[in-house]
DNA sequence: TTGCTCCTCACGTCACGTGAGGTGGC
DNA sequence: TTGCTCCTCACGTCACGTGAGGTGGC
């Protein structure tokens, strides 16, 4: 036998809120077991109380509620297995993440790295594969890795002539969401190749994480800005060794190309 | 010299995005370093720079710009490190209970544990050292790590008649924050003691960390809405083992104790 | 019968994002 | 001079929390 409860008696039992629990009612992630037409009492079995903590638990993993329903309403245990994983792989993703942001952040504050050194070139108008997209900036590292590795399988042997790269927008940059453009280059016409975009840039060389590239930016743009040579256009980043080429984040090396007005 | 830049100039430097740097502004977090007046337009020092991604930084910390602000405005070293550890230890908090909750959520998905056993009792009202306070959810291990610690201090030697423990009101888990107690059972009339209530009580034990507490709480709660003998009043958790006697959370022991009517 | 529990709005919070509609700067 | 950049509202998002004001249940 299953009884029912009122939303205070449950609330209790299951240790989620009252308001949480009215929400879970409106968004239909969990409604009440019975609802008394006229005074609108909700009124929850004792059987539902696994899934309102099943909730909680995700919850407070982080998990949206959008999430949680599709948890709760997958078809079968492998759909549901593959949303969980999911979550946990993107929890693990952030944890990573934080943990080099803590380990870089005594540097920030003492000063910041050495000025990154900045040097001017011009870059030619070269052939290359390429493939566009509008990319949120959070899943720029995901859409990169998948996007180079198909380009590199549909690469013709010893067609490339550089290394990989991508373009980002201003519109990317300002917005945080826009068009970004991964590339290789390649010797002559390869299929359906688009030619870069050549001129004169000033470039600077990061060694390591990707989590400490802002002050390359940062470096190449204060450069930029105070000789007042700045000009609008995509900024190119140059993967000299890439996350493809290596799994150890401390021997990456980025290359970034800021576009510039004279040489 | 350390140019202006534009706002989008800016952005792209520093890779906070236009809006977000609008926002800081609109909450005073960081202003450009000149304002057309006019035109409204915002024109930030390359100086700026690093004040903005410390703030990226911390953003993607998951610290609120309030705690970003006390930071940016701490008058000393001393202060903004203290500011920054506190972050980082919720942190670290957070990250161990998502790594608990991964680590059960499992068991719970296949098909929970196994039912908690539900002993009925008749408990005495007893003197005891207490402190009460409104105390919300999720500082309430912090606050009663705290206040038990306290109380054992005030604890006259010999006095201890029973195990620390805690009543937690019915608010307290209808809202999420409400009046809780911590007490230690004392032998007679100790200083500012207040009397236990007593009464008859459904009771059950949890072994192991306070993360799987809420299945005793939904065991002890169908035990008791099944039976109809239900009644209002706060819950009582003994810590037979607690957290002040052990540093490994499987060693823990926990005595929930549900008010009932009837014995 | 008296409160106590529950109900439904409506609005607030946090850190921006998303347009709309309009003006200024190069 | 033409757009392109920037501006200011106003509203949306997400998961509830916070009251206000009112009715039903034991």
């Amino acid at each position: 036998m299953t009884a029912l409860l009122t939303i205070g008696e449950f609330s209790r039992l299951t240790q989620v809120s009252v308001k949480a629990l009215r929400h879970y009612h409106d968004v239909d992630l969990l409604a009440p077991a019975q609802i008394d037409s006229g005074s609108g009492y909700r009124y929850y079995a004792t059987a539902q109380a696994p899934a309102a903590q099943l909730i909680r638990r995700f919850r407070e993993m982080g998990m949206s509620l959008d999430q949680i329903g599709a948890v709760l309403r997958a078809a079968d245990a492998d759909e549901r297995d593959r949303v969980i994983i999911d979550h946990l792989r993107s929890m693990e993703h952030q944890l990573e993440q934080t943990q080099a942001t803590v380990a870089s952040l005594r540097t920030l504050l003492e000063g910041g790295v050495a000025a990154a050194e900045v040097e001017l070139r011009q870059v030619g108008s070269v052939p290359a594969l390429t493939t566009s997209d509008r990319v949120a900036w959070d899943d720029t590292e995901i859409w990169l890795r998948d996007t180079l590795g198909d380009l590199r399988r549909r690469l013709e042997p010893d067609a490339r002539s550089g290394p990989d790269g991508a373009l980002y927008s201003e519109e990317f940059f300002e917005a945080h969401v826009g068009p970004v453009t991964a590339l290789i280059p390649t010797r002559g016409r390869t299929g359906d190749a688009g030619p870069l975009p050549g001129g004169p840039v000033a470039v600077a060389v990061h060694r390591g994480s990707f989590n400490e590239l802002d002050q390359v930016y940062a470096g190449l743009g204060t450069f930029v800005a105070e000789r007042g040579i700045g000009v609008d256009g995509p900024i190119r980043e140059n993967y000299l060794v890439g996350f493809l080429d290596t799994r150890d984040d401390d021997s990456l090396v980025t290359e970034v190309c800021w576009p510039t007005r004279v040489l």
